[in-house]
DNA sequence: GGCATATATTGACGATCTTCAATATATTGG
DNA sequence: CCAATATATTGAAGATCGTCAATATATGCC
């Protein structure tokens, strides 16, 4: 049934369905910004393959032998390593004349944490109010 | 010519401390390449944003209600969604006018589960051949 | 059909990224 | 000291990104 002109056409103009849920933005502009520089260390294919040989080999394989594993110049494994460095997602020690990189855990496990509150907020949770 | 069994203390002139640990690559280019798009996407703050929105409202809200939480020109937001749309990280479904993007929660999954075994090969676990 | 609205696409511009050659900065050993 | 080696930095060129104005496309309503 169509409806008559008397009626207003104001309820057609949201689109929000289920009606006005609050929708708040919970991350903020400065934390999102810290994260999404991780995220972005690790938005480079050879970054990430880097990282996999760290979280097996961390501080027990120098530069060398990461630069063994890319067909890149030294300078450009230099920059990947810097980046993931001043992400926070790894560390690096000097020891003697080499120098080895390691995971750092807890930045790893910061960015899961997040994967993970997605997941089970997409996961039929209803929308707590925040 | 070398002799294979003395391999006295010289080690200086390798890098790797406990001997030789055959390093291997586990993570292949295309699968990098796969994954490190995903992490490219959420390497922005914006998108981040955007996706912690979806994980509670996903399916819910049109573009129009995220455009409002942005101080962005339409076409930016629209940008950053087809950024990822293509990643896979977040699906559309047009319904009337409006555009609903949601979460593709394997996704996430798939990118939490990598992060997962970084943390768990670097927690100790000794570096099992492969 | 024509109008209004929501979203997407195009094109442009400046900023940032990726890569390498060249060079610099350690550190070790003689 | 000097030579050799490992890693980092600089600088430059080309590619990609982020943003917006303008425009296009799609949908619903009259």
């Amino acid at each position: 049934m169509r409806t008559p002109a008397t009626v207003t056409q104001a309820e057609e103009t949201t689109c929000t369905p289920a009606g006005d849920i609050p929708v708040r933005l919970r991350l903020g502009a400065d934390e999102a910004g810290r994260l999404a520089e991780a995220c972005k260390a690790l938005g480079h294919p050879v970054r990430l393959q880097i990282v996999e040989l760290l979280s097996r080999y961390g501080g027990q394989v120098c530069v060398c032998e990461i630069e063994r594993h890319f067909a890149l110049a030294q300078p450009t494994i230099s920059h990947h390593l810097r980046v993931l460095r001043e992400s926070g997602l790894v560390a690096a020690e000097q020891r003697g004349l080499w120098v080895y990189y390691d995971i750092q855990p807890e930045a790893i496990a910061r960015l899961r944490a997040l994967l993970g509150e997605f997941e089970t907020a997409s996961a039929g949770a209803p929308p707590v109010a925040l």
